[in-house]
RNA sequence: GAGCUCGUAGCUCAGUAGGUUAGAGCGCCAGGUUGUGGCCCUGGAGGCCGGGGGUUCAAGUCCCCUCGGGCUCCCCA
């Protein structure tokens, strides 16, 4: 096939009207799911000044040196943003949305930007959902978060995934760990996978998450970052694990998850599937109680996740569940002829006045085409109207499931309707 | 940034050792039914065979370049 002459920017996709039904479907219920959880929707702009992307998420992630579209207009420098975290904290800082009382609970769907190679599941623009708690330290509201997060999926039928589960501590303790760790690989320091060698000094956690064959005896022996938590971690971390238990969400501890942005503090998860190939991951979060004074608001600590929805539906197909139910249509109205047309072009409005939903043909064609494409467009009920039936004030109302027809008046069609 | 792989109708794909006007199914449009959909039958529209160059009497088919898609590494949703 020639290539069209416009298209899309690379790693950008079209949703089109045949794919939207599921978006709606999954849209909806994030939305009455999350208000069952007593969470309200917050709305961020889709872009953000990029320096508050660079402090929150930190100057050396993969996300910032790598992966963010930005650019500048005269004075201000803009970012498309590439997760919402950073950007509800900016809100919530902003609007002093602490002023309004206990902790907050917010959610928000919406598209993110990243500069990655597309692959499967993985695009340049892509959706998110996730929700945010701020303001509370407790364990409560880091069980709370992964509560919701598995209620979606269980929700929709996903069941092949596993949550794992780590505790990256408080910054002294990971400083700690941090020291003993390079000490544990300074003396193999050339054996290690190049890629693991630029993280020793600026990021040497995340050589534990290598998955560089050279680098696995020494991650193997490495001391964990478990036996460095302070009592305080420890026993934030006990209690998630309770919380989780006691609400039969089952997790597997994974001492070397680490996560890709530097904001996170104690409580880190993700939740994969097998069936998404090598982007794994389906949704990922967990605490991050210092980013809410970094960006310039009071000490608060705060919990959360995200989820990528593209791969939730990915893991769908996979299932193969479908989301969504197919288009319908309550009545098509078959008109024959000028005064016909006008006719149904006035009850369209009666019936949509009515709450009825109500379509008829706009290109002039055929009864026979009229009828093929109230079948095509799942009509429940076709309205026929010639010139017999203005005169007379009498329709064929014909019922397109049980292939029945009547003659009724137009207020007795209406009758039948409700 | 690197590697692998694939580009033939709107979609899914056939195209035999290079050989005349490039095919099928689905979808679309029309007719069979002068006012009736889904099933069936008939017909039609729709392709610079991704683009450019080369080899050859002859290229969808072979070679080179290029563009685009997909997958993988890294990392993440």
């Amino acid at each position: 096939m020639a290539q069209p002459k416009y298209t899309t920017h690379h790693g950008m996709v079209d949703i089109l009207p045949d794919e939207i039904r599921k978006w709606h479907f999954l849209e909806d219920l994030i939305r009455t799911e999350a208000e069952k959880f007593n969470f309200e929707e917050i709305r961020t702009p889709i872009m953000e000044q990029t320096e508050l992307i660079v402090r929150g998420l930190g100057q050396m992630t993969d996300i910032v040196s790598k992966e963010i579209f930005s650019f500048s207009r005269g004075e201000d420098n803009y970012v498309l943003r590439p997760e919402l975290t950073a950007p509800v904290v900016r809100a919530y800082v902003e609007n002093r949305l602490d002023q309004r009382g206990g902790s907050q609970k917010l959610y928000y769907i919406g598209p993110m930007f990243r500069a990655e190679r597309p692959q499967k599941g993985r695009q340049r623009q892509f959706h998110q959902f996730g929700l945010e708690i701020m303001g509370s330290s407790d364990a409560i509201a880091d069980a709370e978060v992964i509560a919701f997060m598995i209620h979606i999926y269980r929700k929709i039928g996903i069941k092949n995934t596993t949550l794992k589960l780590n505790s990256i501590g408080d910054p002294e303790s990971r400083e700690k760990y941090k020291a003993a760790l390079k000490a544990h690989l300074k003396p193999n320091f050339e054996k290690l996978s190049e890629v693991s060698q630029k993280r020793f000094e600026n990021n040497p956690l995340r050589i534990l998450d290598s998955k560089e064959e050279e680098d696995r005896p020494f991650i193997e022996t490495a001391p964990l970052l478990t036996n460095y938590l302070s009592e305080t971690s420890v026993n934030h971390y006990t209690k998630v694990k309770e919380y989780l238990g006691d609400l039969g969400i089952p997790f597997v501890e994974d001492p070397y998850l680490v996560r890709g942005m530097d904001y996170y503090t104690e409580t880190a998860f993700e939740l994969i599937s097998p069936d998404l190939g090598a982007q794994d991951a389906l949704a990922g979060g967990g605490r991050y109680d210092l980013l809410v004074e970094e960006i310039g608001g009071m000490p608060t600590p705060a919990v959360g996740f995200a989820a990528g929805m593209e791969r939730l539906f990915i893991a769908c197909e996979e299932m193969g569940i479908h989301l969504g139910s197919e288009k319908k249509v309550d009545v098509y109205i078959v008109t024959l002829g000028d005064a016909a047309r006008k006719w149904g072009l006035l009850q369209l409005s009666a019936l949509r006045e009515k709450g009825i939903s109500a379509t008829m043909d706009y290109m002039g064609r055929s009864m026979k085409a009229q009828m093929k494409d109230a079948n095509r467009e799942n009509a429940r009920f076709a309205i026929i109207v010639g010139e017999n039936e203005l005169k007379e004030g009498k329709f064929t109302f014909r019922d397109m499931v049980k292939s029945e027809e009547m003659l009724l008046s137009f207020k007795e069609i209406l009758n039948v309707l409700f």
